[in-house]
RNA sequence: GCCUCGUUAGCUCAGUCGGUAGAGCGGGUGGCUGUUAACCACUAGGUCGGAGGUUCAAGUCCUUCACGAGGCGCCA
């Protein structure tokens, strides 16, 4: 009996990484330019594997005008040759010994050699990932999401698959889609497929603490659907988020998790996507590399009450200049990452009255334990806090911010029953990855994106 | 939801004071060349986002709608 027929293929980022000269290979790719001279042609073909793409060259009359027609901007083709030493700008070329046309593009397909816009590229989320661009940005989220799973297994944690569906509708976290299975126009839950109503979740935070409060320490990391009519760069309808959550940690302990968890995966990036950083340093954020570098040094610190101080004495800055018990507003947060720290910086210890009932209140009675993270060109990549673990405090809490204590009841019970001390956060993984390749909208950074009004 | 800007060839964009449509790239044809977003020449390609209005005349001014982008609020 004949084995499978199993398509043999060597990666372009193979080729490219050396030791190959010599030796004949087969490539599968993406045609991204094509040209031709008068005793051969070029064409440079892309398989994802990196942002370089490989040059491979023909000879004319061995392969004939008609076949060589075929190496058209965006065909799929296979070659195959040997791996030579190029005499152009490149260290190795392929020289073809056969060409196969796999998938012919018809002439109207949409990208070109030149440089497109992200708007433009934004309407074809299908095909935007055979670009330079998107091909780094993915491949990036890639190494990030293992950077991530990596890390948090290095320091002891358990990965949680926390429900997508839920039952509470708000944790001061956003707006929720609701799901269900009734006829349009019908609110008689009774018949619902769950017999209640449901929601998409905004957060795991609150059925990952009860593992916090089992096996230690724990973190998920999957989709969180907001449906704020949120119409900005930074959001997003559907995103995903990490959430770990440490039981006997305070909120200093939290902090230095924080700082300690965005290091290693700037610094795991570094390692894994040199090229593509490279590539965003030179074509999107300049100032990408010494991103990084300040990544490599401490993070600031400053309390909300002395953000507010710092705030009020910067004049002439500001269209408004916010008092104790206001918001944060953009132009804040963005002044104290980029202007008056100039690198990322946690704000620690905001009014109890603006944070949800589950910050752990602070001694003077005012405050609470809470840490957002602001970087600059994003401004808030995380929020946390230690959390409550006291009963009284809790209920007081949650009834004073007007919830129905019976959709929370369980979580109630875990301050009952061996209550511990614990915190934790949620960063939002597509915002990190804005951060660390220098892309600016959350749109360009996500395969399909789902932002309010729009699903692309 | 509010504010601002935008919508002209497949793509990127120019279009002056209101006078009837332009370039580069891409497509096609030819030339030249171990090229590097190759180059050179020729060629095809447009209901100037839609509707209405002002005017002798609207891509240009006004109204309105649609779509897109940015900002704000809220958050990750």
């Amino acid at each position: 009996m004949e084995g499978p027929a199993m398509i043999q293929r060597t990666g372009i980022d193979k080729v490219l990484s050396g030791g190959s000269t010599g030796t004949t290979v087969t490539i599968y790719g993406w045609v991204r330019t094509s040209r031709s001279g008068k005793n051969v042609a070029f064409a440079a073909l892309n398989d994802g594997s990196s942002v370089q793409n490989l040059q491979v060259v023909f000879d004319r009359e061995a392969f004939g005008d008609e076949s060589l027609a075929g190496l058209q901007a965006g065909a799929c083709v296979c070659v195959t040759g040997t791996v030579v030493e190029s005499s152009g700008e490149q260290a190795v070329e392929l020289a073809a010994r056969s060409l196969q046309v796999v998938g012919p593009v018809d002439t109207d397909f949409p990208l070109q050699k030149k440089r497109h816009g992200l708007d433009f590229l934004r309407t074809m989320p299908h095909l935007r990932s055979r670009t330079n661009t998107f091909g780094a940005v993915f491949r990036m989220s890639h190494h990030l999401s293992l950077a991530i799973h990596r890390f948090f297994d290095t320091e002891g944690f358990y990965h949680i698959h926390t429900p997508i569906i839920t039952e509470s509708d708000c944790e001061g976290a956003g707006e929720t889609f609701r799901v269900t299975t009734l006829p349009a126009g019908c609110a008689d839950f009774d018949q619902d497929y769950f017999r209640r109503k449901s929601f998409l979740s905004v957060s795991g935070q609150l059925e990952a603490e009860p593992f916090a409060l089992s096996l230690g320490k724990v973190y998920t990391f999957g989709p969180t659907f907001r449906a704020d009519p949120s119409d900005t760069r930074t959001h997003a309808a559907e995103f995903w988020m990490i959430e770990p959550e440490m039981a006997f940690y305070d909120l200093d302990d939290n902090i230095a998790l924080i700082e300690r968890f965005v290091k290693f995966c700037a610094s795991y990036l570094s390692e894994k996507c040199a090229a593509d950083i490279a590539f965003f340093s030179e074509h999107y954020e300049k100032g990408l590399g010494d991103r990084y570098r300040t990544l490599e040094e401490g993070f600031a610190r400053v309390s909300y009450t002395e953000a507010i101080s710092i705030l009020g004495s910067t004049s002439g800055v500001f269209s408004s200049v916010p008092s104790w018990g206001d918001d944060l507003a953009t132009e804040h947060e963005r002044y104290l990452a980029e202007k008056h720290f100039g690198r990322p910086v946690f704000v620690t210890d905001y009014p109890a009255s603006m944070k949800p009932f589950y910050m752990f209140m602070n001694p003077d009675g005012k405050t609470v334990a809470a840490c957002d993270l602001l970087v600059p060109g994003v401004g808030e990549i995380v929020g946390g806090s230690q959390r409550e673990h006291r009963l009284p405090v809790l209920t007081d809490r949650a009834v004073a911010q007007g919830l129905d204590l019976s959709v929370y009841s369980w979580y109630l019970e875990l301050r009952r029953w061996g209550t511990a001390p614990h915190a934790g956060f949620g960063l939002g993984f597509e915002r990190l990855l804005m951060y660390l390749s220098g892309m600016e909208n959350i749109r360009d950074v996500i395969p399909f994106p789902r932002t309010f009004g729009k699903m692309y």
